[in-house]
RNA sequence: GCUACCGUAGCUCAGUGGUAGAGCACAUCCUUGGUAAGGAUGAGGCCAUGGGUUCAAUCCCCAUCGGUAGCUCCA
C-alpha cells in the first residue's frame, strides 16, 4: 500500500474520527474556561490527540485538567452535531477575524495561496457552539463518544509551526481509545514500560551516573557500565578488523583552523562547545566529530587507486553542545564515544562500500535482536542554509544512496531536512520505551570534504582524483546504543556482555570450598564471576542474584560437590538443571566466545 | 533554549507554618539455610541552593541549579 493511500484510509478510520472530533470538544471545552485563547493546531496523534493554543497572560495548568474532562462529558451528553461546510477564503478570513484566530487566519492564506485547499474553499466543521477550521472528518455527534473512553494527559510547550522563532503555544495532550478498556490498558503498559526505562535500571544495575558538578549531558560510566563498553568496543574491532578496517586514534581537542577548513563552522557551530582561547588569540574546540582528523590522517601521505578502499575506524569521544532541554538519560548526551568510521574510495567502489556497510549494521541487529527499526533516507532541504550549497551534487549523491538501499530490498522512508550538512544518510531510527524516536545508526555519503581537505590520489593513468568519503556508525555511540539495549532487555544481558557473567550460590558452608574452586576454574578462563559466601539467607541470595539480572547462577549443594556437577538457573527461563561442571563450564565458555544472545529463552544448555 | 510540572535518607515515597517519618539498601550481632525478602539492634537528612514574607519556613513568594514530558535540535 502506498503512503498516501494509508494515510487516507487512517482518517476515515474510526479511531481518527474519535480522536479527531475529541479534539474539538476539548477546544470547546477550554474555550469556556479561557474565551480568549487562540487556536493552533489540534490533530490526532498515536494514542489519542492534542491541541495547541496560545494563552496569552492567563496560562492554563494541569490543575485545570479535571475541570476540562468534566466539560467535555458534559458536552458528549449534548449530542452535538458535527457539520461539515465550506467557505471562501473572504468568509473564512472575516469570520476568523471576528474571533481574533490569528494562527487560523495564517493557516487559511497559506492553503489558498498553496492551492492545498480545493476550489479555495476550506472546511469548516461546526458542533454546538464551536467552529473549528478543519477538514475531517468526524463523528456524527459528540454523543458517539463512548463512555470514559479519554483523559487529559500532559501540557507541554510547542512552537507554532514547530518553528523556535515564533510563538511557543501550549499544547494538551490527551489520550484517546476506542473505549476504558484499551484506554485503562494502555496506561498500565506505560506504567509498565517506565519500569524497563534505561534510566531507571541504569542506576539500579550501578552502570553510570550523571553527577551535576561534572555537568549536565556528561554521564561517567561505573565499572559495570564499562563492561558492557568494553565488550561492545572488542566485538567492533573484531567485526571491523575482518571487513578491513584499520585503526586509528585522535585527539578531542583542535584547533579552529580544522573546523574552517571542515566547514563545522559555520555551519555546525550551533552544536558546538564554544572555542578555548589560548595565549589571546588562538582558538581552540572539543571535536564535535571524527571525521576532520580522520581526513587529516588520510592526507599524512599521498594515496593511490592502490590503497582504496582505505578504512579508518575510531571509537572516538566527540562533545556536543546539545540543547539542555533534549538531554535524556545516556540516550542524548553532551559527550559520547562513537563507532565511528571513514571510508575512502573511487567512485566506482562506493555502491558496493555503502552497501558492505548496510550489511554490517544489518548483521550487528540481526545479532543483538534489536528488530523494530525504522530506515530513513536523510535528504537535504535545498530552501535551508544548514546544508552546504550544490544543488547538483546533493541530487546525485542522493541517488546514490536511494538506489543502494533499493538493489539491498530495504524499506525506507525518505525525509527531506534531515541530512548531514556534507552529504545524505541513511539513518536507522529506534524508539524507546516512552515512545521517543532516535537515530542509532548512520551511514552517509560526503561529497564535500574530499573538496575542502583536498583529498586526492592517483589513479590508473597517474592523474589526481577525489576520492568518495562515506561516514559510518552502525553501533552508534556506546550511550545511544546502551541505552536502547539496556531497554530492548530490560536490564538482562547475555553472558558475554553481563558485568557478572555467573553467580556461585553455596548452599551451606560445607561446600565454600568447592564454589571456591569452581570460581577460580571460571576466572582462570577470563569469566566473570562471583561467589555469594555471605551470610544471608539461601533464598535471600537467589533473590538478590536475580534482581541483579544476573544471566546465570550455579547452585552448589552437597549434591552437586558428589557428583562434581552445579546446578544451573539461568535468568530468563524457568526451568533448572543439574550439569556436570566439564559441560557446564563448556557451555558458558561457547556462549561468551560466540556472543550468544543467552538473554533470549530459545537459547538452550547443551547438555 | 522554550512551555508545563517536579526536587524530603543511597533508592521508592509519606508528611506538617512551630526545624521530620516508613519500606528497601547499609552496618553489627544472632540465624547455617536446596531455589525471590529469617530475626534483633544501629547508623544515616542544611527537607536542592540563595533571597524574601512571617514571632516562626521543609511547607508560602521570587530567583538559581537540577530532573521529567513535549517543542526545537540531534548519534
Amino acid at each position: 500500500m502506498k503512503a498516501a493511500e494509508k494515510t487516507q484510509e487512517y482518517k476515515n478510520s474510526h479511531i481518527y474520527r474519535l480522536r479527531h472530533s475529541l479534539a474539538h470538544i476539548m477546544a470547546q471545552a477550554v474555550l469556556q474556561i479561557r474565551p480568549d485563547a487562540k487556536l493552533g493546531f489540534g490533530p490526532p496523534v498515536d494514542n489519542g490527540f492534542y491541541y495547541d493554543f496560545d494563552f496569552g497572560d492567563s496560562p492554563i495548568s494541569d490543575s485545570d485538567f479535571k475541570d476540562i474532562e468534566k466539560r467535555m462529558k458534559k458536552i458528549v451528553k449534548q449530542k452535538q452535531v458535527f457539520e461539515a461546510s465550506q467557505k471562501s477564503l473572504d468568509e473564512t478570513l472575516q469570520l476568523l477575524e471576528e474571533t481574533n484566530q490569528e494562527y487560523k487566519i495564517e493557516y487559511a492564506k497559506e492553503l489558498v495561496e498553496t492551492g492545498k485547499a480545493e476550489g479555495g474553499q476550506l472546511g469548516f466543521y461546526v458542533n454546538g457552539p464551536f467552529i473549528d477550521m478543519c477538514e475531517g472528518p468526524h463523528l456524527e455527534d459528540t454523543g458517539k463518544v463512548p463512555k470514559a473512553c479519554f483523559k487529559l494527559d500532559k501540557i507541554a510547550g510547542s512552537y507554532w509551526r514547530g518553528d523556535e522563532k515564533r510563538p511557543m503555544l501550549t499544547r494538551i495532550y490527551a489520550l484517546a481509545f476506542e473505549n476504558v478498556d484499551e484506554l485503562k490498558d494502555y496506561i498500565q503498559r506505560r506504567e509498565l514500560a517506565k519500569k524497563r526505562e534505561h534510566r531507571k535500571l541504569g542506576a539500579e544495575l550501578d552502570l553510570f551516573v550523571i553527577d551535576d558538578e561534572v555537568g549536565v549531558g556528561l554521564p561517567m560510566w561505573l565499572p559495570n557500565g564499562t563492561i558492557i563498553r568494553d565488550e561492545l568496543e572488542k566485538w567492533a574491532h573484531e567485526v571491523e578488523f575482518k571487513a578491513g578496517y584499520k585503526r586509528v586514534s585522535t585527539p578531542c581537542i583542535t584547533r579552529s583552523n580544522l573546523y574552517h577548513r571542515s566547514g563545522h563552522l559555520p555551519y555546525y557551530t550551533e552544536g558546538m562547545f564554544p572555542p578555548m582561547v589560548i595565549d589571546d588569540h588562538d582558538e581552540y574546540y572539543l571535536r564535535p566529530m571524527n571525521c576532520p582528523h580522520h581526513h587529516k590522517l588520510y592526507m599524512s601521505r599521498p594515496r593511490s587507486y592502490r590503497d582504496l578502499p582505505i578504512r579508518l575506524a575510531e571509537y572516538g569521544d566527540v562533545y556536543r553542545y546539545e540543547k539542555h532541554g533534549s538531554l535524556a538519560g545516556i540516550l542524548r548526551v553532551r559527550a559520547m564515544s562513537m563507532n565511528d568510521a571513514h571510508i575512502y574510495c573511487e567512485q566506482d567502489q562506493v555502491k558496493e562500500e555503502f552497501t558492505k556497510v548496510m550489511q554490517m549494521y544489518r548483521f550487528y541487529y540481526d545479532h543483538l535482536r534489536l528488530g523494530n527499526f525504522r530506515v530513513r533516507l536523510s535528504l537535504h532541504d535545498k530552501d535551508s542554509e544548514k546544508f552546504v550549497d550544490s544543488e547538483e551534487e546533493w541530487v546525485e549523491s542522493e541517488n546514490i544512496v536511494r538506489e543502494v538501499l533499493r538493489e539491498n530490498n530495504i524499506d525506507f522512508d525518505e525525509e527531506v531536512g534531515e541530512a548531514a550538512f556534507y552529504g545524505p544518510k541513511v539513518d536507522i531510527q529506534l524508539s524507546n520505551v516512552m515512545g521517543r524516536e532516535e537515530t542509532v545508526s548512520t551511514c552517509q555519503l560526503d561529497f564535500v570534504m574530499p573538496e575542502r581537505f583536498d583529498l586526492e590520489y592517483t589513479d590508473r593513468n597517474g592523474e589526481s582524483q577525489r576520492p568518495f568519503i562515506l561516514h559510518r556508525a552502525p553501533l552508534s555511540t556506546h550511550e545511544r546504543m546502551i541505552a536502547f539495549l539496556i531497554e530492548l532487555y530490560g536490564g538482562a544481558f547475555p553472558t558475554w556482555m553481563s558485568p557478572v557473567q555467573v553467580l556461585i550460590i553455596p548452599v551451606n558452608e560445607t561446600v565454600h570450598e568447592y564454589a571456591k574452586q569452581i570460581e577460580s576454574r571460571l576466572f582462570d578462563n577470563m569469566l566473570r564471576v562471583e561467589t555469594d559466601l555471605s551470610g544471608d539467607t539461601f533464598n535471600k541470595k537467589i533473590r538478590r542474584g536475580v534482581t541483579r539480572k544476573i544471566p546465570n547462577i550455579w547452585i552448589i549443594g552437597n549434591n552437586e560437590m558428589e557428583e562434581q556437577a552445579i546446578t544451573w538457573r539461568r535468568y530468563c527461563v524457568k526451568d533448572q538443571v543439574k550439569l556436570n561442571i566439564d559441560k557446564a563450564c563448556a557451555n558458558l565458555i561457547r556462549w561468551r566466545d560466540e556472543r550468544i544472545m543467552d538473554n533470549f529463552d530459545d537459547i538452550v544448555i547443551d547438555e
